[in-house]
DNA sequence: CAAAGCTCCTGACCGC
DNA sequence: TGCGGTCAGGAGCTTT
């Protein structure tokens, strides 16, 4: 489902399980994508210490050191709901709460509902000391939000690669969290088609795709994220990015820039969106 | 080896 | 109203 805004955006709206203790787990399943882990690990006595984001993983830190991690895939949720609050009949939680596979119950009553649809989302246990040794994120790359992704460092990083640019943003071990809409909005942005090969970028159109992935990410989490089907923070709030999509999903339509018709194509077999008259 | 292809799964939507 | 085909924010495994 979401990429790294998305993520974001719902670490956000978890911030306030802080303190919280997990005494019970419901699990409706034993597996989503993979097996669910031991949740004995964090119930009991230990707290929530912090929420946090590493790629597209959430990342739940507990006082007795272990990290409880969570994928979403393409279409999991985590749900937040109150002690006593009335549900809202027509909400995603209730018309699709035969997806609710794992429920955590905190000692104030209030609960975590992970919810997913499809089931390609995962949940991972482990020690602090071993995190970056943890199987979802042991293999992944840069964020694209850091000091250390420049135009230089995806300059290097592209010129060793013949995949076409769209397919290289998109791949997790080289940089993380920018899925399909992103990659096809940065590069909108940044003037560049989405099959140009990557190592035939120059250094100029590195630098302007580097500079236009953090904008469009940063732009993105402050609007809530983008909600398209299955999209909503903890707290049930949709985001509004989707709004400002310049040629994601508006094939057919005309370019904001030059008043061309946008284009679709399949890449690796996703959608990439684009104007063949201002990208080049 | 890198890159492409296939796959997991459910639901929405479109055309007939 | 139903049936079949296509498509969907991801990414790991297999094939070429």
């Amino acid at each position: 489902m979401p990429e790294l805004p998305e993520v974001e955006t719902i670490c956000q709206s978890l911030q306030g399980i802080i303190g919280k203790k997990i005494v019970n787990v419901i699990k409706n399943r034993n597996d989503l994508r993979f097996i669910l882990p031991n949740f004995k690990k964090i119930e009991g006595d230990c707290h929530v210490k912090a929420v946090s984001r590493q790629a597209k993983v959430i990342r739940i830190f507990f006082s007795n050191e272990q990290i409880l991690l969570i994928g979403l895939g393409m279409t999991g949720r985590l749900i937040l709901q109150k002690k006593n609050s009335e549900m809202n009949e027509n909400s995603h939680e209730v018309k699709y709460s035969k997806h609710n596979h794992v429920i955590f119950e905190f000692d104030d009553g209030d609960r975590l509902i992970y919810n997913d649809i499809r089931r390609f989302g995962f949940m991972e246990i482990c020690h602090r000391n071993v995190l970056n040794e943890s199987k979802s994120l042991a293999k992944i790359g840069i964020e694209p939000l850091s000091q250390e992704f420049t135009g230089a460092w995806l300059f290097a990083k592209c010129q060793k690669s013949s995949k076409p640019i769209k397919n290289f943003l998109m791949t997790n071990e080289i940089i993380v969290g920018v899925g399909n809409i992103y990659a096809s909005e940065s590069l909108f942005e940044s003037h560049i088609l989405p099959t140009r090969i990557a190592k035939t970028l120059s250094q100029k159109e590195c630098e302007r795709l580097a500079v236009a992935i953090k904008n469009v990410l940063q732009c993105a989490i402050a609007s809530g994220g983008s909600s398209l089907k299955d999209y909503a923070n903890a707290d049930g709030q949709t985001g509004y990015f989707q709004h400002s999509f310049k040629v994601y999903g508006r094939d057919g339509e005309k370019c904001n820039s030059c008043g061309d018709v946008l284009q679709k194509i399949k890449q690796l077999g996703r959608s990439s969106f684009f104007c063949k008259f201002c990208q080049k």
